[in-house]
RNA sequence: GGGCGGUUGGCGGAGCAGCUAACGCACCACACUGUAAAUGUGGCGACCUCUGGUCUUCGGGGGUGCAAGUCCCUCACCGCCCA
């Protein structure tokens, strides 16, 4: 099976739409939600586990990968799908956010939407700054790894080629992920480069059944965001990824992505980097997005905060320690069909392996079930 | 009976005259959006007019000193050794 997307239905009450993308291990339907599996796992599960939640595609990292166990090592397993035991489509990421997670975001301790108060006078400098990890110039960034503070370059082509490697289904641009605190001159400046990269990428990829999608920057400014979108759309990428910073609240990304979509080419499918949280999902879906890639459920998981319908819920809290109802009581999934938030609450306060599994399952079912009834209300005219 | 060592907040454990009784664990909250992350931040004696302030506390009691968890005396308890 090669490379397709096809949209099934078009809503016509916003830009959402429904389609199927069939890719050389499968066919998924969309919007769909790409689970993270940075380092080839997502984290706690098995890819039974995954099957069983329903996770149609994954995502995994070039960059954590090409650092352990090396890109020579998962090629000579005969690629990723087969290191891992994932037989299903499979997306990698570049290594672009790691020149932002590792870079800026490090150094301002600042997530890609994030923001505090008091943040609004740091702006990075024009140039290249005092970044501990990364060093970004025109031809590419240089890591210092941070398993062992080893150096290395990471180029377009690089990026590209580890990927070749992997073997992904779908595989992106290398780019600068940039920086909330970002200021327009930077912006405008990085986003120069990662256009310039994306042309190289596209240049140096030789699989053909490999999916190259493109991203666009531009952060939060109007008019860089919409020279990005045009730019990254004339190019013969298979998908669009939107990338960067989104703004610095939930609100900035819808403003942003309003810009962004309607010079977005139709027939290709958008994927919404690094967005996930269940209050962002459908309306990013209404703004035109298909593909959502995001930690936000296995993250909060392992960290004690469930995914409720009304919220979240930490199991961290004394009042569950004797609270014997499941997790939410209408949800189907693994761990609320047979724990208590009680059990729950012991296993996670003392630190049972066993409790980042349950914990995963039920934040994962929930973000994969909420995508699977936009999906649901798209087609029936609902959305 | 004698000698030596010890007793610090829920637990472990620094401090051995002077400034906020360090630090860890546990506990109580909060945060987290292309994973540096089973992580991070804050709180954890009491009270109040709570962005601050007042008082209290290092086994008990007494003493010396401007100042004591810290030095001295004494009592209690714990441990080890001797008889």
């Amino acid at each position: 099976m090669q490379f397709r997307f096809k949209i099934v239905k078009k809503s016509k009450k916003s830009w959402a739409r429904a389609g199927i993308l069939e890719t050389p291990h499968g066919r998924i339907e969309t919007p769909a939600f790409v689970s993270v599996a940075t380092q080839a796992s997502v984290k706690s599960l098995t890819p039974e586990d995954l099957k069983n939640l329903g996770a149609e595609i994954i995502l995994a990292n070039t960059y954590h990968l090409y650092l352990r166990p090396g890109a020579d090592v998962i090629k000579k397993a005969g690629g990723l799908h087969k290191f891992m035991n994932w037989p299903g489509p499979m997306v990698t990421d570049s290594g672009g956010f790691q020149v932002f997670s590792l870079g800026w975001g490090k150094v301002h301790q600042i997530g890609k939407i994030g923001w505090f108060p008091g943040y609004e006078e740091v702006r990075p400098p024009r140039e290249v700054g005092p970044l501990k990890l990364v060093k970004i110039t025109d031809d590419g960034v240089e890591f210092t790894s941070h398993l062992d503070g080893s150096k290395h370059i990471f180029t377009p082509e690089k990026s590209i080629k580890i990927q070749e490697d992997l073997g992904a289904d779908i595989i992106f641009a290398f780019d600068e992920c940039t920086s909330p605190l970002a200021d327009y001159e930077y912006t405008k400046k990085s986003l120069k480069k990662t256009h310039n990269w994306a042309l190289r990428c596209l240049k140096v990829k030789k699989k053909r059944e490999q999916a190259l999608f493109g991203i666009i920057q531009g952060g939060e400014y109007k008019d860089l965001r919409e020279e990005s979108t045009k730019f990254i759309s004339s190019l013969p990428f298979d998908g669009i990824g939107i990338g960067g910073s989104l703004g610095k609240t939930q609100k900035d990304m819808f403003k942003i992505l309003k810009w962004i979509t309607p010079l977005l080419p139709e027939e290709k499918p958008r994927h919404l980097l690094g967005i996930g949280r269940p209050e962002d999902l459908e309306n990013c879906v209404k703004h035109g997005m298909d593909l959502f890639d995001c930690v936000w459920p296995t993250r909060l998981a392992r960290r004690g905060t469930l995914l409720i319908k009304n919220g979240r819920l930490n199991i961290g809290n004394s009042r569950y320690i004797k609270d014997f109802h499941a997790i939410e009581k209408k949800c189907g999934c693994y761990t609320c069909q047979n724990f208590t938030r009680a059990y729950l609450s012991h296993l996670f306060r003392a630190k049972e392996l066993l409790y980042y599994r349950l914990a995963t399952i039920h934040n994962l079912y929930f973000t994969l079930g909420l995508m699977q009834k936009i999906r649901k209300d798209i087609l029936v005219g609902k959305l």
